[in-house]
DNA sequence: GTCTATACGATGATAGAC
DNA sequence: GTCTATCATCGTATAGAC
């Protein structure tokens, strides 16, 4: 098996089962096990079970913020553009969108949503630094286009919406695999089913009046 | 010290730990060096670390849904005497209300608020599950007096609006301690006022036209 | 460079002495 | 009831074969 085959075996394996057990709940000898690999192959390639978490998150947060950002920065132009303030519907959805729809753009991507969502919630502190770390510029992106969008607002208020936008959606996230809550009438969703469901919610919320 | 004594502290100690480091993250030699008693105390008095952090939610997790039941009852009771319909924000204010104000109740109650924002999130599935179980018959309550104040709702719309407002409830609760996204103009926000930043984001949320 | 084999301290759990 | 001693397994690290 080549370098390459390995390093991506192991992101492979780590990915589904971080996402199934967390990160402290999954050992290497798991992983490597899964992987059909050595158990020092995580040691020599990632250097640590952190290094490991770092890479398996980084690998796709690192492309899909591109994207968000670059959806809500063509939001504030087109707006900018035509002397109006950006509309918080398209804002929103900008930012939201991507992160859905990632499940649908690679095999193993899915695994990697659930991850996301818990990524934010996690009791390790290893796993959320890493990935708040890659979180926090997007998230200021989002702040600063909310906040263009609707001027009167006071920022303290505002921070907190996006509080609660980003706890819905991570939430959601976490549902997309299998939600805690059971009630009968409810079908599974696709992602961009769940898209549809989530703007209109958070949209309301955003602008509600106090 | 007695035995009583032994089990509170135990309880005290976990619950302080469990919030900070999640379930996971925290190692029965912790809990029973900040409580100074031996390490098999918890074996003996819970059986296990399982039973130990059941132990630790079903505490506060119980009189706190009975308050908040009682309160949506309250609420369902008051709107059937008047023979209307129940307002929205009357009952996610009797849901949420409970929730937030707990940690005022009590000395330790602070990191419980804590525990409960991460376990329904938790990674590992242990505490989850756990925490799952006391909330299922709170959520089905919620859902059928959601469903009363807005009976034009399809149920599964329904469904995901409460999956949206758990998701942005357990995020603020998490937050309370500390945010993980920083902004410069976000002031620290006491239980009372959470609840009035949370109270119109989700009313306007949950009756979102579609 | 890559992997095998192995070792170290710490964890959850438990048996048995007192 | 309480505590000591012990076990298998964990994350991590490294020496040395190839």
């Amino acid at each position: 098996m080549s370098q390459n085959d390995t390093k991506e075996s192991i992101l492979d394996q780590a990915e589904a089962l971080f996402a199934e057990q967390g990160y402290r709940g999954t050992s290497l000898r798991q992983i490597t096990a899964a992987a059909k690999v050595n158990l020092a192959a995580v040691s020599y390639h990632f250097g640590s079970k952190e290094g490991l978490v770092a890479a398996v998150i980084g690998r796709r947060i690192v492309p899909l913020n591109e994207w968000r950002c670059r959806e809500v920065e063509e939001v504030l132009a087109r707006a900018a553009a035509e002397t109006r303030r950006p509309e918080t519907r398209d804002v929103l959805r900008a930012f939201i969108e991507p992160t859905l729809l990632m499940q649908e753009s690679a095999p193993g991507a899915r695994n990697f949503v659930t991850l996301v969502g818990r990524a934010m919630a996690d009791t390790d502190e290893t796993a959320r630094r890493i990935f708040i770390e890659h979180m926090t510029p997007a998230l200021q992106l989002l702040s600063r286009a909310l906040a263009l969008a609707l001027p009167e607002m006071p920022p303290d208020v505002l921070y907190w919406r996006v509080n609660f936008v980003i706890g819905a959606l991570s939430h959601t996230m976490r549902c997309i695999d299998k939600c805690p809550m059971k009630l009968e009438d409810a079908a599974p969703r696709n992602a961009r089913q769940l898209v549809d469901l989530l703007l209109p919610f958070l949209t309301a919320g955003v602008q509600a009046p106090r």
